[in-house]
DNA sequence: TTGTCCCATCGAATTTTTCGATGCTAAGCT
DNA sequence: AGCTTAGCATCGAAAAATTCGATGGGACAA
């Protein structure tokens, strides 16, 4: 069974005829008669009644007029759905960092189904190290994600800078005059996650001289971040916008320290090679949905 | 684009690779190869990012991953639904005497459904002449009608008969003594139809001479006609059952006349050239559901 | 009976499909 | 870095299928 048969079947049924079927087809009838008969032989069922010099469906060619039509519809869908290059269309997998997915992540799914509604996002919240494996491995079309040390196989394009500062829960008890790195490196540290950059970036604010020592609270979940610290088990360096919304709102505090925030980059990445038009676009769209800090449109970097 | 390019995608995208898929489906990995590039090269559309060594799916590509799998079921579904020539299955037309769409039919409905859910049936309520040409023209699979003289190309199954009897309305004034046909004959005769079987039958019935005038009112609907009647417009002849039922209860009465009643036989009839097994069966579920009085196991005629 | 309409069938030409062999690139290994 | 391996692309030949034009036969109407 195959498609071009179905179409004949089809074609006869409607017109009535094997010529006019041809006909429409743009075939012969022996082409036509050829296909039906091996139809009828694959299904082992008799679709036409040939008896009588007007053709006749028989009961099973009725039933399969349905599944016919089906079938063809289906086939003239894909070609206008998928077959146009041009079209932005598709299932795209994004890996998206946690401050995002919980900012404005909603307003760039909105503006992409306003601006293209046959576009399909699938979204990974997860942190840097996974997402550029994934972008590197194929099984990430695009990342939202913290700037990292740009790469020659990866395309940036600036999301906007976030301000970070250290916090602890209201109830903590600072000692006296807590006000430099090094006072804070003596607090319980809560840190993201043991192979995150922004764990490295703060491993590197703390102990300059390189000690890397990896011990400590971590955590990967911002929200889960939120939770340990206002519950007033330690440190740990937060987007200040957690002091506002909802679940930290009042109940975390800032750590007065020098320096006092630390503008954190975020970046829409993609892998050169499958830079897609498409994608291209997907950055765009996220670039300006994005309600970080957008001070130019050259890449931001972390600065003090 | 074809089915077993479908088929070939589907393959590599559940198992990860071509050759994969080629052992699956029993080909070699340059013919998977080779239907995909048609397939590609008909979308106009990469389906696969092969810079890697693991194959990705691309966005376009993982779009058409549930078109694919529905095209594929569907072709597994027809296969199964229609490709089996011994299940009964398929859409039956059937022409329907109004007695019996009225009375039986439903059951009739009800047994098939239960016994072969894939049967669909589709009704067609006329009379004797419009059956036959159906029949003979291959639009009826089967007809459910009044016993006419058997024909060499067609087969033929009992139902049963019912007893029909003249009446006119219950407020119908009749002349005194009316009891033969004779006396009939003088009253106003409301007629099935100018050219139904029935009607013949009346005709001759009461026209013995051969007189065949097609004079008077006539009317193709029993239900219409028991509204005639019951407004004191004539006299015709009517199975004793709508004496019972809704419209005429209580509104009709019967005309006393030698004979009193006249059996009237009911057959299933189909085309002897397209008796399909299938149409076999349906005409003994019709004969299992039928009412009707059914006398023996062989063929009723018309009886005094 | 004859003619017409319509589908089936046949053989030849053409196109498509398939296979095996080989080439090429990415990724893993030492 | 060089070697190996896994995995897809490509090529040419063989096989299979599709298509066409011509012809045949059955149903139906005049």
């Amino acid at each position: 069974m195959n498609l071009k048969q179905l179409e004949a079947f089809l074609a006869i049924a409607r017109h009535g005829g094997f010529i006019e079927a041809a006909e429409r087809l743009n075939l012969t009838q022996s082409t036509i008669s050829a296909r039906i008969k091996e139809l009828e032989q694959d299904l082992g069922v008799l679709l036409f009644d040939r008896t009588r010099r007007q053709i006749q469906l028989t009961p099973k060619g009725r039933e399969l007029l349905d599944y016919a039509a089906q079938a063809v519809a289906l086939q003239r869908e894909i070609k206008q759905q998928i077959g146009s290059p041009e079209a932005i269309s598709g299932v795209f997998r994004i890996g998206v960092a946690e401050l995002i997915a919980v900012t404005w992540l909603p307003k760039f799914v909105t503006t992409v189904r306003e601006l293209y509604p046959a576009v399909t996002l699938q979204f990974e919240v997860t942190m840097n190290p996974a997402m550029l494996d994934g972008l590197r491995s194929g099984s990430l079309d695009l990342a939202l994600m913290i700037h990292t040390g740009s790469s020659s196989d990866l395309l940036t394009r600036s999301l906007g800078t976030v301000p970070f500062a250290w916090m602890v829960g209201t109830d903590f008890k600072l000692p006296d005059g807590t006000s430099t790195l090094d006072d804070i490196r003596r607090l319980p540290i809560i840190y993201q996650s043991a192979d995150s950059f922004m764990n490295h970036f703060m491993s590197s604010m703390l102990h300059p001289e390189g000690s890397s020592r990896r011990s400590g609270t971590s955590c990967n979940s911002l929200a889960a971040r939120v939770s340990l610290i206002t519950a007033g088990l330690g440190v740990s360096l937060m987007p200040l916008i957690t002091l506002e919304t909802a679940p930290g709102k009042g109940r975390l505090r800032i750590v007065k320290a020098d320096p006092p925030y630390v503008d954190i980059s975020y970046d829409a990445v993609c892998a050169k090679a499958q830079g897609s038009p498409a994608v291209r676009v997907l950055m765009d769209l996220a670039a300006e949905a994005s309600s970080f800090n957008k001070l130019d449109g050259t890449n931001r970097h972390i600065t003090k």
